[in-house]
DNA sequence: CTGTTAGCGCCTTCAC
DNA sequence: GTGAAGGCGCTAACAG
């Protein structure tokens, strides 16, 4: 790769930035026309000259001006930013969906912003209201946590909102994600066809109001019944968090439980899962078979490779993005429950004994 | 946890938002009263009595009035947005870092845009150009990959601009990273104070315009050059990418050179070649010992836990966002270079044989 | 085809 | 202490 070329004589600058911006009008003064005609111009409008176009096009070039995005999205009413709001953008589900939705985005022309809640409600809810109050963004994805269903149900958001990743079918949002119980159950059904009895889970246990956990410990629960099993309460870990460090400790509690496998609703729970059996020299997947989800790129990397559930990321992405700017052209339709492909990616670390 | 009440009589709203935006005219007509000073009570303006601060309140909670933020940035010229731009934010150290500048971010008031470049120099100098000249963002935080130093000092940014990561001296930016080359010579030294004489590494060649790759080879070159080893070419596996992928594939082609240890210029290409290992049948630490750099949450969670260098990314985001905010607030001062702390930090990948 | 004008919503200098 | 007026930079009516 051959860096390009670079007067050197300009670079010497000793100021780090250039403060003065040029404007519209700087540019039609310089080009003895109106800012108009500028501006036309500058978004490709129809009906300009030739010659005019070329002489604004020359001024445009000599003054290097560039649009003020902010008066522009003033103006208009629209700014062309979407924003995403995740618990945590350092968990690397959320990272690789938000490396999905800026991708998506940019043949669009959108811009995205990233937030962050800590899956804390009080900061999910100030970061919507903030978000779609300000006039900043567009829309708002939003990966919701710690809001439950009834709080969801009493927001007004002024600006739209998709839901990604949950399933509560009575909301007044839009929503995209996959069928979680169907997901977890294949999960689980998988483990049972390896031959494993003992089938434990691990994550947020029912008190705390995350519908996906609610949702996964149900196909857990649901594939364990519909072959006779029980889904004993000594074989559910519970975790405040979905860190590895909680699937770790969780995974210590229950080896007194003797399961030969575990469902992780998470791929980080799991991976501290597999850490803890390591230690705890349980052979995997020979003594204990482990499995997560969602299909983090470090699923394929692990010790051994961790069957996973894989969501299909790329399209909660596209239509999540298609949804919110649907809803951005014509606020009229009814909200859409949209539900996208999974697949059961089985690695060494299910492998049947 | 309780969830919230809420009243499920007004929950029932047919439309999924509310399109009408209340502006400061709209609250200052009901409470009869100018904008100003509506103005003023928004913005806790001090000189304003009592009794028409609780009417103008009164009249904001009734219509539950938001400032519009795009207006409030035009007019003050501010927006209170810093953008920060990383190659790709599924890289973990991106998104461990993005994580930590959010976070930092918070208590000054400032939202973080997140924006990625796939590393690419065209993506890197256009993304640098439209955030800078938008006037929707105050400052940009810029992890640079694609643009190396000479086309860096071509730039003139409209906005200020602080570089992560790299130590390129001579540049009109202000910078904050961790010494490359005394670092990955420390891991380098530590491998060989390990026993080990035939230390590998793998990761970007020189050929590539990255100025990380180069210093961490240097360091490299050096800690072995120090004890009179030589860095045999033999033993560089060169990569195009910073990928798990790249570095399972760098190490099996290294392995007919039968290293003893391999020096990884980041963890995700010593997860990679950690698998390779475990696929190749040579035992970590006792046939080969790995060690990363970054240290990412990950690496203490590998089997076996990578040792792997850790950078002070809480200073680096602190420093980053300090630097920035005052040049925001003057432009004026010589461009600084800092420096922050790192560690080695040693796990079993490493141990000596 | 192009110039003039108004206003998006807000803050702020100037008067009172 | 508060009201009135102007303008941040841009686009969209309305002329001409």
């Amino acid at each position: 790769m051959q860096e390009s070329m670079c007067i050197v004589a300009n670079c010497g600058f000793p100021r780090q930035h250039i403060d003065v911006a040029v404007t519209l009008r700087d540019v039609a003064a310089r080009a003895g026309v109106s800012a108009r005609t500028v501006s036309n111009v500058v978004n490709g409008f129809q009906y300009v000259s030739p010659q005019m176009r070329t002489r604004v096009q020359t001024a445009l070039d000599e003054l290097d001006y560039r649009p003020n995005l902010l008066a522009r999205s003033l103006r208009q009413g629209r700014t062309g930013v979407i924003a995403l709001l995740v618990p945590e953008i350092a968990v690397p589900y959320f990272s690789e969906l938000a490396h999905r939705v800026i991708e998506t985005a940019r043949p669009y022309g959108w811009t995205v912003l990233v937030d962050e809640s800590a899956g804390e409600s009080a900061r999910e809810r100030e970061a919507l209201d903030v978000l779609t109050a300000s006039g900043r963004v567009d829309g708002v994805l939003f990966s919701a946590l710690g809001l439950g269903g009834t709080s969801l149900a009493c927001l007004q958001p002024k600006a739209p909102v998709v839901l990604l990743g949950e399933h509560t079918a009575d909301l007044r949002f839009d929503h995209v994600g996959i069928d979680n119980v169907a997901a977890a159950r294949d999960v689980v059904a998988h483990l049972i066809a390896g031959g494993r009895r003992r089938v434990a889970a691990i994550g947020h246990d029912e008190r705390m109001h995350s519908a996906t956990s609610m949702l996964r410990l149900n196909g857990w629960r649901i594939a364990l019944e519909s072959v006779g099993l029980h889904p004993d309460s000594d074989l559910l870990g519970a975790t405040e968090m979905f860190s590895r460090r909680a699937g770790y400790d969780a995974m210590w509690r229950l080896l007194p439980a003797r399961p030969d496998a575990v469902f992780c609703l998470n791929d980080q729970l799991a991976l501290g899962a597999l850490r803890a059996l390591r230690e705890a020299r349980a052979r995997v997947p020979e003594d204990v078979a482990v499995a997560g989800f969602d299909d983090i790129d470090e699923a394929q990397y692990s010790s051994p490779p961790l069957t996973s559930l894989h969501p299909d990321t790329d399209a909660i992405a596209a239509e999540a993005l298609r949804m919110v700017g649907e809803r951005i052209a014509h606020n009229d339709r009814a909200p859409r429950n949209m539900i996208v492909n999974h697949a059961l990616i089985v690695r060494e670390s299910s492998a049947r004994r």
